[in-house]
DNA sequence: AACAGTGTTGTATTTTTGGCAACATATACA
DNA sequence: TGTATATGTTGCCAAAAATACAACACTGTT
């Protein structure tokens, strides 16, 4: 497991330059680094040859480069929601030992897109393919309350839980706003509970959900928050892997 | 001018993999480089620990890694256009002589955001913050010819040359899509011809224009084709550093 | 079953690197 | 204005780190 040192201090100097606003001096990153100044200047020029950083001009302060950006489209040109979302899904299923979900949205509907089965005997399975109303799904509920589509016209009754009313589904979306992650409590199926988080794109629009679903037996109301944080810790982090960043949608947020 | 050698072949690596389809094995990469192969398996390995590459769990072979997203991502955020369209305007001023605009489209009319004069005694001159017609404009046909936006209602004529006729128009437009870049002979300001080309972002999509603008007795229709190439080999330029990538616009075109 | 292909890992050599120092240049201060 | 403290860059040589060679483990093929 051998490093080479100086290209990993190579790639070091590009995180540094990540977190910095206005660049940083030769200087600067040495101290960060704990470096010399001199391997530190010729670090910055190598990696200025290949254009992953550059140096401005005047101040001679280095910022990244726009080689990063030639690289980081280029990969998302190749990904696919669905590739980066199964090793998520299993995260979910070794988590929680609940069937674990991807949909997107489509025709106003939650279309489940992805699937990882659970091992245990007594287990929720759903088609991939199949279309899910929003109003009385996790899944649809993540959309509902992340995305900006609209309100469904009608809400159709699935089970006897299932929410019919518009203000009280409009308060069970602001709950879920708050507290990231969206819950199906028997509201479409008899004796089944799912928890779902939103998953965002490089450019911090909702692009689909993930989540569990599971045996009311299992997914108990006391532990349901307990589930909710772990599908919403990997919702992000899958959200990360798609070059979502926080700060993205905090700065979406404020132009409101 | 000492290149840090692994840190090079590090980057080389990065710049190989962004043109493979399916990935690279060690041995691949190692041949194309020529090096070892050891090598190369340590170099991609100190990558991978950084995230910069990632190995496929089954095939072991490398492909580009999040870590490029994010740091591409967290570019993008501080890029502003016009900051980056600045030295490409000196370009254009230092190889025509002729004063260099950038324009958006705003309502519907071309906005010019920034200008760098020419030290040209005779010289155009128009503010920042303008709004101008699209129709008898080279940054307003811009717009017209390479972006989504529909035609103007009412073409106002302003010189004697103003097309004001929609076929002929239409006409201009279609050649002005052929060759690449814009031409306004006259057709807003006597004396005055103006050469533009379009300037597209990270995701092919139009983001604004820019170009020159001179008196007719400096740009002459003999010499106005070699200012349009200079013209359009600038504003390529600047698509690129904004992270345009030439193959994106091609699937696009295909996709119609 | 032998083989050609992968990718990874020891190890010795030697090339490359990194730190020291000196230098040049810029900015702050008196 | 001159002095002082920053900065970034460059020569140099010792020293360490990277390299190439080889051996190894593993896979899939003929």
């Amino acid at each position: 497991m051998a490093e080479i040192q100086s290209l990993a201090r190579g790639l070091k100097i590009l995180n540094l330059l990540e977190h910095s606003r206005n660049g940083m001096g030769t200087t600067e990153v040495a101290n960060q680094l704990s470096i010399d100044k001199s391997s530190a200047s010729r670090l910055l020029h190598t990696l200025a040859n290949y254009g992953f950083v550059e140096q401005d001009e005047y101040s001679s302060r280095y910022t990244l480069g726009p080689q990063l950006l030639t690289l980081g489209q280029h990969l998302l040109n190749r990904i696919t929601l669905r590739d980066h979302a199964r090793p998520y899904l299993h995260e979910l299923v070794d988590k929680t030992g609940e069937c674990a979900h991807l949909a997107i949205l489509a025709q106003r509907q939650a279309l489940y897109i992805d699937q990882v089965e659970s091992t245990a005997a007594l287990r929720v399975e759903s088609e991939i393919g199949t279309l899910s109303p929003l109003h009385c799904t996790a899944l649809g509920k993540v959309m509902l309350a992340f995305g900006d589509c609209c309100m469904p016209d009608e809400m159709k009754p699935f089970t006897h839980r299932t929410v019919t009313d518009r203000s009280t589904l409009e308060a069970q979306l602001t709950q879920t706003g708050a507290r990231g992650y969206a819950i199906d409590d028997e509201e479409y199926n008899y004796g089944v509970r799912c928890v779902a988080a939103p998953v965002y794109d490089h450019r911090g629009a909702l692009v689909g959900a993930i989540g569990i679903s599971g045996p009311a037996g299992r997914v108990t109301l006391e532990r349901i928050d307990e589930f909710g944080s772990v599908v919403k810790d990997t919702a992000d982090a899958l959200s990360t892997r798609l070059g979502y960043d926080a700060k993205l949608r905090r700065r979406a947020d404020a132009d409101k």
